[in-house]
DNA sequence: AAGGCCATGTAAGTAGTTACATGATTGA
DNA sequence: TCAATCATGTAACTACTTACATGGCCTT
């Protein structure tokens, strides 16, 4: 149960609308733990209900924006959560068990699919390694926000196996393919 | 959906009945796509009705195991869903959620969860280098399942990644915690 | 007043998880 | 014959996805 407590963590950093919240998923926190809109609305009904946030009296009400703040509860129980243990979840990767299907069945039409994700994890890092130079410049004080860093630093690292790994697995992969079932 | 073409790649190897699928699915493919029997079962039927596997006809028909086949259908199935596009799926991951999370509230409790994940990590790591010693040593012709080792590599960097991002970021830990919320 | 977009939702479907149920064989 | 375990399932629930619906505001 993680998306409440993603919510908690936005909300936190900002109070935000639905659509706020929307946008801020699309990045930042988003990178690690994507969301629709139409789970951010259902969420944040459910945390109202459970006491955890409340809307922020409107002070202009314009549109019919609803903006949401954390209350203690909420705070409390995301630090609570925080301190909880959750076992890393195994891989899933359907590219990976494209590979294994791809080793019984041929590998038609692989080397496109190979490319076009090594694309997408070019254009992610370097998206990560925009923010990086934007956020954590080297002459800023390395313990503002090493959090943040850290978990950015994780998105780069990742990143960067995706492509290397890509590289190395399309040398495999001739211009035109070898092996046909 | 990938869960019934992880199936029919499995069963394409070898075929086999639920609870050895499930068995086989606590290794190997089953480490990059996780299923319980449950789901397992479930999808063998719904297969089965869709015409692309079936029961292999019991030759002992011991018990009431039920093992199956893939049939033509099937491989068709898997050829086609081999060279099908599907964008990668963005990192979902709780515990960099954590991070950011105790990056508003604190960080209590955070380090003996670094230190769980990095015990389950390395014990992944040298599960999958086992593997490779047991199935892919250096005297093998480098040719004979090539993919079958590109996805083995891809495990053993990605659990290298993440002790090594652990160790880093347990350094910003120290033994006491600092930052309470 | 019409079209666009901002903002919030509802509904239906799929996939995965957790808990429980049932029959068949095996060994003590 | 009793318990264990092998083997196959059912049921209920949660999370996520996809498609669609609605109303207000803003500009032309």
């Amino acid at each position: 149960m993680s998306l409440p407590h993603a919510i908690l963590t936005a909300l936190l950093e900002k109070p935000s609308s639905g659509l706020e919240l929307t946008c801020r998923f699309d990045k930042s926190i988003g990178f690690f733990w994507s969301a629709t809109h139409q789970q951010i609305y259902r969420e944040l009904s459910r945390l109202e209900l459970g006491g955890l946030i409340r809307p922020v009296p409107q002070p202009p009400s314009r549109g019919q924006r609803k903006e949401y703040e954390v209350l203690q509860a909420g705070r409390d129980e995301l630090t609570a959560w925080v301190a909880e243990g959750q076992d890393p979840k195994p891989i899933r990767d359907a590219l990976l068990l494209r590979l294994r299907a791809a080793a019984v069945v041929g590998t038609h039409g692989l080397d496109a699919e190979l490319r076009r994700h090594l694309a997408v994890h070019r254009g992610q890092l370097d998206e990560y390694l925009d923010i990086e130079k934007r956020d954590f410049p080297p002459e800023r004080s390395a313990d503002e926000n090493r959090l943040h860093h850290l978990v950015l630093r994780a998105g780069i690292s990742l990143e960067t196996f995706w492509i290397e790994w890509l590289g190395e697995a399309l040398q495999s992969f001739p211009e035109t393919d070898p092996q046909v079932s």
